[in-house]
DNA sequence: CTGTTAGCGCATTCAG
DNA sequence: CTGAATGCGCTAACAG
């Protein structure tokens, strides 16, 4: 019901319409809408008027062509599954929607191949664009960054000083992860690395090594592990295998998946193993026992890149680049060494 | 260094700059570049050369606007950070891209007041519209729905048959959790209750009363609770003041701020006291004791609901509405009632 | 098969 | 202070 027949215009009202009811030309109604320009007071009562009964509202489409900015920003993340890019998109959106800004995101499902379409198609719908592309190699990251601005690089350090970028300080927070351990006690650890080809792994095992040339007592082997709370799951065998009394998981997930693996298999933990985690997603504290972690506040690094897309914006030099030292945060997975 | 007087153009090339650099209309570039209309061979060669040369592609904007659709799908949430709603979220946007439809993203802050504004807001955007409101009065619903249109309303029902929607019964998932929790022996019960206002809050006080209506030797009581784990664990005392065996908890996320709570208190689960949870979020297994909860397939759901946008942009008619049946999931937090 | 013309809806010069 | 024109970048009729 209700077609052209009843006169009654479905139509999305536009421009025109508000000037012919309220008499007026296009521009007046413009320059009502905008408030720009000073109007005859009485007319800008009438378009107000025309406008309301209309239910007109300024198409954002026509605005952004001509206006040549869209309001949005696009963001792209890896997972959208994944805790830690969660809490970076809730800091992103949240402090764009402040400035009256949208929020455009695009997952890329892990797969660094799509990443670079991804971002390019993304960023041509918005105004600017924040990256968290941890598997991309640095050089194509480096090819595309200029045909991304304003860009900011979020989660690892883009390696060129002029695109702004908020990360963690893996190396560092794992380096603390390991003086954690070592302190307890442990003198046979266990990496279980993530992504091979992940710009944080790197710098993560930048630190396993630098740690372990530093500690000539101590031994640290390296077995394959991943990001999700399964890998971690089905790497519980190799840990054990190598018999270290202390694993250092390459992020929360994986260490709940070993976790429990371990426990299922009667593994004390952390009587006969240690274990930490990366990131201190919002659960980590509520396993049993409570995970050993590297705090990393990932919706402060959202917000914090959001200050940096929007002083680029609008034309000013964003803050220093930001690298976040994670915070060691001891819980109960991690306790002395066993005697050996 | 590379300003204009370099001669080399920093502006993003139009198809303008494509026609004269291959010496052809407009229209010609158009065409080959939407593989409509059959085109010259040669001529289509010479327009791709000239638009791979310069690095062009339409611009999005001005394509919409002509085409009048945006491909993109705007997403209403209320809380970027609850794990139910990042499921949906997360089924939405896969389906989206494999369509390549974008998703914008709006979080309204569990703030009902701005769910009308920011919805209407991002659908201009759009072609489409899934929109999350559980707090949303029924009347206002009802009310800017046929505003929104095409729209998908998901986790409640929209109480209009012209409006597609895909939510989980909670009524019936509720019911069977008593049923559960009777069925082991607990008669005296609390429901910590979500939002006061939320429709699936109050499906799930329809199914309680009904549950106490037809069973004689239950009682269950009615406290207020919240959707975040701080809720649940400052609920703690109220519950523990009922004195019920099983506490009943609005979701997840308050069970397991409840089941810590009790915890630290002393109080044994489910030895003492049995706790639910709703919804099965990725980490209610992870809890100790295992937390049991009423799954809903929120990913699924999003799946779903992003499969009636679909058919609705297209002008099909969309599957009938869904409403899923949670899954009681039995785990270590439920358990035989204490004898009394 | 190709080029010319006319908008999509709006903000903005430019005259008046 | 206001209205008439111009164009944002592109697609779709419309001739030729």
């Amino acid at each position: 019901m209700g077609k052209a027949k009843t006169g009654v215009d479905r139509r999305t009202p536009t421009i025109a319409d508000v000037a012919a009811r309220a008499e007026v030309s296009l521009s007046t109604v413009s320059r009502v809408m905008n408030g720009s320009t000073t109007v005859d007071a009485a007319l800008a009562e009438r378009v107000r008027e025309a406008a309301l009964a209309l239910g007109y509202s300024a198409s954002p489409l026509a605005r952004s062509l001509v206006l040549g900015k869209t309001q949005t920003l696009a963001v792209v993340v890896p997972d959208l599954g994944n805790p830690t890019f969660q809490g970076a998109l809730r800091g992103l959106s949240d402090g764009a929607s402040e400035k009256g800004y949208h929020v455009l995101v695009a997952d890329s499902h892990e797969r660094a191949a799509d990443e670079r379409e991804l971002a390019i198609e993304a960023r041509r719908r918005c105004d600017g664009i924040v990256l968290c592309a941890p598997r991309m190699p640095a050089e194509e990251l480096d090819e595309i960054l200029p045909l991304l601005a304003p860009v900011v690089v979020i989660n690892r350090d883009p390696g060129r000083a002029d695109v702004p970028s908020v990360f963690a300080d893996y190396r560092s927070g794992l380096t603390q992860m390991l003086q954690h351990v070592y302190d307890l006690g442990h003198r046979h650890l266990v990496y279980l690395e993530g992504s091979e080809n992940a710009a944080s792994n790197r710098n993560r095992l930048a630190a396993i090594h630098e740690f372990g040339a530093t500690h000539d007592d101590v031994r640290i082997d390296v077995v394959p592990g991943g990001v999700g709370f399964e890998d971690g799951y089905s790497a519980a065998q190799s840990v054990v295998g190598t018999g270290a009394t202390a694993a250092i998981a390459f992020n929360d997930l994986a260490a709940m998946g070993l976790l429990n693996a371990l426990t299922e298999q009667g593994v004390r933990v952390p009587q006969d193993v240690s274990i930490t985690g990366f990131d201190d997603i919002p659960f980590a504290r509520y396993t049993t026992p409570p995970l050993t972690t590297a705090a990393v506040p990932v919706e402060e690094l959202g917000a914090q890149a959001w200050e940096r897309v929007w002083a680029l914006l609008n034309g000013r030099t964003p803050a220093y680049n930001l690298s976040f030292g994670p915070l060691v945060v001891a819980r109960g997975s991690t306790g002395p060494a066993p005697a050996a």
